[in-house]
DNA sequence: TACGGCAGACTACATATGTAACCTGGTAAT
DNA sequence: ATTACCAGGTTACATATGTAGTCTGCCGTA
């Protein structure tokens, strides 16, 4: 796993999120318009935490008519980390016991347990 | 799940983790020794995060001869609380995503994944 | 061509977090 | 009783984070 250069906030993983979701590089106007409408963030705010991103290497500025912003970390990347983190942060490195905690925390539909059960049929 | 006051930072969990572990109360002097060994903490940094617990309404102070700290927030409900956060986050509110990440990322071992298809044989 | 709007750069500021020092009074040991 | 040590309280200070304002130059439109 390339690990992640540093930290990334809440606040700005919005702004990731936003760029995931369109599969592609988008200029801040875009970035603004959907965490507006999805924050209530001021433009400056979204500008703020899209260069964080960019000096914490998270984001890449591409110069275009105007500047567009490609993330460097990918989502499934960022998520497998993150997942990573939480079991060897607060289940003793153990992903069974994450798991068996989604379990019992009603965190999983039956429909989930069967799924799964079939995912680990497959598996392996 | 009553949930949490306010947010546990990443150095405030190691103080929550050491009482977790202990299983019981503890005064500052045993917290200290834990996480100076555990962390290189100095006196006083403990001190401030146990402060700091207190302030967030994690852990409670108990009078005796001294102080002793209980947490008021267990690790299974944190734990929960955490895997929910994530699962909301990062992993567009499903859990069976989350668990499909597990699979898929090189973190789990074999003995994990075999781990959970005993889980999910036997649960449900 | 003058002007209004917007992108990009820079600045601002309160709260959170990581990490720790200083001070003060009580307690144990001499 | 004197002293050294330690618990508890208070203060410190840099960096991170959430949230946003100001300034400046360019570009399109009147």
């Amino acid at each position: 796993m390339s690990f992640l250069p540093e930290k990334i906030s809440d606040s700005e993983l919005e702004v990731m999120k936003v760029l995931w979701e369109a599969g592609d590089a988008l200029p801040i106007t875009e970035i603004r318009t959907v965490l507006q409408a999805r924050r209530g963030w001021e433009a400056t705010t979204v500008k703020t935490l899209v260069s964080r991103l960019v000096t914490k290497g998270a984001l890449q500025q591409e110069k275009r008519n105007v500047f567009y912003y490609r993330p460097l970390i990918g989502r499934e990347e960022y998520s497998d980390w993150a997942a990573q983190n939480l079991v060897d942060r607060l289940f003793k490195g153990s992903a069974r016991n994450l798991v068996a905690t989604l379990v019992k925390s009603e965190g999983l539909s039956a429909e989930d347990i069967a799924e799964l059960r079939d995912m680990f049929k497959v598996e392996d």
